[in-house]
DNA sequence: TATTGAAACGCACGTTACGTGTTGTTTTAT
DNA sequence: ATAAAACAACACGTAACGTGCGTTTCAATA
């Protein structure tokens, strides 16, 4: 039998914790001194066990409860509920961290934010991807969709700060005549940062979705207004026999 | 000028949170009506659209109201710290999430869970790696415990599967003679599944540091009553002669 | 201008998992 | 027996709001 200073100590929980448990019924002890304070025993302690291991796979101290009442058998179901939603998480937090590196490299490049942009970004993760995919699929094959998630998961910190630092650039030189060799020379660099891969037919789509779309921001960081210089500068080129 | 029901509407955020807002002055409108309506402009639409672009990121209300504060050449160390913590958060759900997937097949193979191990294991994780290492410097090399770590991050499921089979058949069958063929095959089929790659002198280290220290669990999943029944199986074939 | 329904105000209590502090009682050590 | 330590029980605080509830103000109609 343990009181509950030697059950905190054996276990490294607060006692204000056990505290806690026992007024919530989530761990009450199974004894009592005359005098009224908690005697744990062997049992006690399991449970304590089970429930910090519960804890530490992160469900909420009522489901713990609930999960305690039922047969193992049943447990199964809870850990994968648990597994779904770390998942989910882990994903929110990659893309949490690319925005991240985004702000960070944009703030280094231009030394301001283009809060507008994150702004109309945040509401874009907001929605159901299904309603997102909706506003591009007159524009968008599946194809297309696919590459762009892709494109958009597997980008390193290296490419953010380089896809970061020639967006910069480009915002920077919006009023160049789309004529000009140092536009064309920027459209190129953009075009070939690999992000496209020079899939030339996607890039198409996706100027023609964002010429008629009304957000600035498609998928983070592809902002229109630079979309448009490039599309403008490609445009230029055609005109002078250059390209084809 | 819009009023907060507007201003809810247009951004999407609630009147309640508007009000709290105003209430910690993280956004104060910046004009009223002679009846004490709240009226908000251009410029705290602008701020508030900053507020919900740090809370994406991460930030507290406290720590937004603080950076909204300084100048923009300050920001950088903030998104810097931010950008750790969400690296340590994905450490976290990554362990996590091998936590369960161990926990959950060892309820298939076994239909019941380890939990005094999954104990072990949070103890272990809550420990300082720095004092972790410290417990085996004394057995394992540097090398060794790079080698244990790298094993331990890169597991995908199916890994962790066969893994989790593999011990849990063990545990059933640690009453099997060491000398028995059977016990030699399960040793064989726990050595060979390529978690220690083949490595002999790490296993043996390993065996040579369970050996000695009490607790279960050295990293996860690997327990000493398993590690025990694989050096006994060892030692036996080495007794016969047929291994070197 | 009076009325009325919608919008907004302000206040308070609830949420999660405890930390911190206080006061009074029980246990333990001397 | 007495001092010191441990314990019980209660209350208030945290973060970021949600959810009422009764009262006041606004905007539009009669």
């Amino acid at each position: 039998m343990y009181t509950i200073g030697k059950l905190s100590k054996n276990t490294g929980v607060t006692v204000r914790t056990l505290d806690y448990y026992d007024e919530i019924g989530l761990l009450t002890p199974s004894a009592k001194t005359d005098g009224g304070h908690r005697l744990y025993d062997e049992e006690d302690v399991m449970r304590l066990e089970r429930i910090l291991a519960l804890k530490y796979m992160g469900f909420s101290l009522e489901q713990i409860k609930d999960i305690l009442q039922h047969s193992p058998s049943t447990w199964q179901q809870s850990i994968q509920q648990q597994l779904e939603m770390v998942k989910r998480e882990q994903e929110r937090l990659k893309t949490l961290e690319q925005t991240l590196l985004g702000v960070y490299y944009s703030i280094e490049f231009e030394k301001d934010i283009d809060w507008s942009m994150i702004f109309s970004m945040i509401k874009l993760y907001q929605q159901d991807p299904e309603d997102i995919f909706q506003d591009y699929q007159a524009y968008l094959t599946d194809e297309d969709m696919r590459k762009i998630i892709d494109m958009n998961a597997q980008m390193s910190e290296e490419d953010i700060k380089a896809w970061t630092e020639i967006n910069e650039t480009i915002k920077k030189h919006l009023h160049l005549d789309p004529y000009s060799d140092e536009a064309w020379q920027l459209a190129e660099r953009w075009i070939s940062e690999r992000i496209f891969g020079h899939d030339e037919a996607l890039l198409g789509n996706l100027t023609a979705a964002l010429s008629d779309l009304k957000e600035g921001v498609v998928f983070y960081p592809i902002t229109k207004d630079v979309v448009s210089f490039i599309e403008h500068a490609y445009m230029a080129k055609q005109e002078k026999g250059e390209i084809k």
